[in-house]
DNA sequence: ACCTTTTTTTAGTTTTGTCTAAAAATATAA
DNA sequence: TTATATTTTTAGACAAAACTAAAAAAAGGT
């Protein structure tokens, strides 16, 4: 497998996850920011190395090989990314590019070790699940900041944006993995949601709620 | 500068230090184990981005960007190998082709990071020096054991040649990097060296003798 | 100096992954 | 159902990095 064709790979599981049934050329096209003519170039070379199937013009949907690798890459990405932030002194929001890079190193000993390196991690610095040796990974339901109910306490547990951008903003309203708050009002008009956390009041609009996964507490 | 370009410099800069001159196409074709054309492609493509001088027919030379891009990515590899040896239980002999992968990684936090983590060694696995953040890096002197002279005593510091089969052959007589021993004899009919290590005693072929290097005692 | 051998460069091809433009298939909507 | 819009595929081109074969330059030997 070459970078490109894992990029693709975990680029149609990720799209594969989000709507539950086959991929289409454009969403493809979309996710890997290209033209709809690369997508389905690609497509047909991942198609004729058994690792998804293709019908012309009804989209893509990964083959066991297909998800296993897919799986595989993204257990790299995961461990590696929390090894920048346990061990070398990375913020959350400046993990995700180096590991884009850092996935695609060939050594299944090197990952092997890191895993245990690292006390085998079962979450990222996002809250996102580290499939562990045999691909298996926790998938806990989460909410969304957007379906909790008023007067109810919460715990976040993750994000579902990973941007830089998004995370800074989490920072220097000082939420994090694990921060808890009360949901103290849902606005109808905008669905924007006004949090308390730490005896401080936060007001965060739709976009900020929707991205925020949580588990009650 | 691609992967490829980083892999040509290395290798430039790896026979700047041999020769002490400039270097020839085919032997820069050689080490990259390619043909002369495409080293002249990839001289000429250096030459082009001001990472060396070339002279047609006469060889390139790196240019002071080229050395600084070259000691960069020795720097990087030496860093990583020194991280799997010493945290993620690689042996001596299994680290080279993962770094080889791991020096192509773009991120300065990373590496210097790494280098913090690390405790900013100055030896790889091998013995050979890690530059610092400013490129610069130990040259001790050394002789190989070929040079040695009977009935004294010396360290191994480093080895010449660092493929598995010769770093396996190693392990198997105990010798590694601060092993210590004493010269018994030099053949002079085919410059095999007899050791005398832990009570034991060893002889040693010409190409052993020449790829090990050492302090005097 | 002249011929031969070796080294180096040039020219043209291949593979991978991308692109644009155009054609074909599918979906939508009057 | 038929026209229109959208999606997907095909066709052809390009850049990077490799290759082979051939031409050109340099080095060696007599
Ligand atoms: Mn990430
Ligand atoms: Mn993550
Ligand atoms: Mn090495
Ligand atoms: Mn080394």
């Amino acid at each position: 497998m070459t970078l490109s064709e894992e990029n693709y790979l975990k680029a149609i599981y990720h799209l594969e996850q989000l709507s539950g049934s086959g991929v289409s050329t454009n969403a493809l096209a979309e996710e890997m920011q290209t033209k709809a003519s690369s997508a389905t170039d690609m497509v047909k070379k991942l198609a004729d190395k058994q690792m998804l199937i293709h019908v012309p013009y009804q989209g893509a949907t990964l083959s066991d090989a297909g998800r296993s690798h897919a799986v595989k890459v993204i257990r790299k990405h995961r461990l590696w990314e929390t090894f920048l932030v346990e061990k070398l002194n990375f913020k959350w929001d400046e993990v995700h590019d180096v590991a884009e890079q850092l996935e695609h190193i060939k050594s299944e000993k090197l990952i092997d070790e890191l895993d245990r390196f690292l006390e085998f991690p079962k979450y990222d610095p996002h809250g996102d699940p580290i499939p562990d040796k045999n691909g298996k990974f926790n998938t806990i339901e989460k909410i969304t900041l957007t379906q909790a109910l008023e007067n109810k306490s919460y715990r976040c547990i993750g994000v579902k944006d990973d941007s830089s951008q998004f995370l800074k903003y989490l920072d220097s309203n000082q939420i994090g993995l694990g921060t808890s708050f009360e949901v103290v009002h849902k606005e109808p008009f905008d669905q924007s949601v006004k949090i308390k956390l730490k005896d401080k009041e936060l007001v965060v609009s739709q976009s900020v709620a929707k991205n925020l996964f949580l588990e009650t507490l």
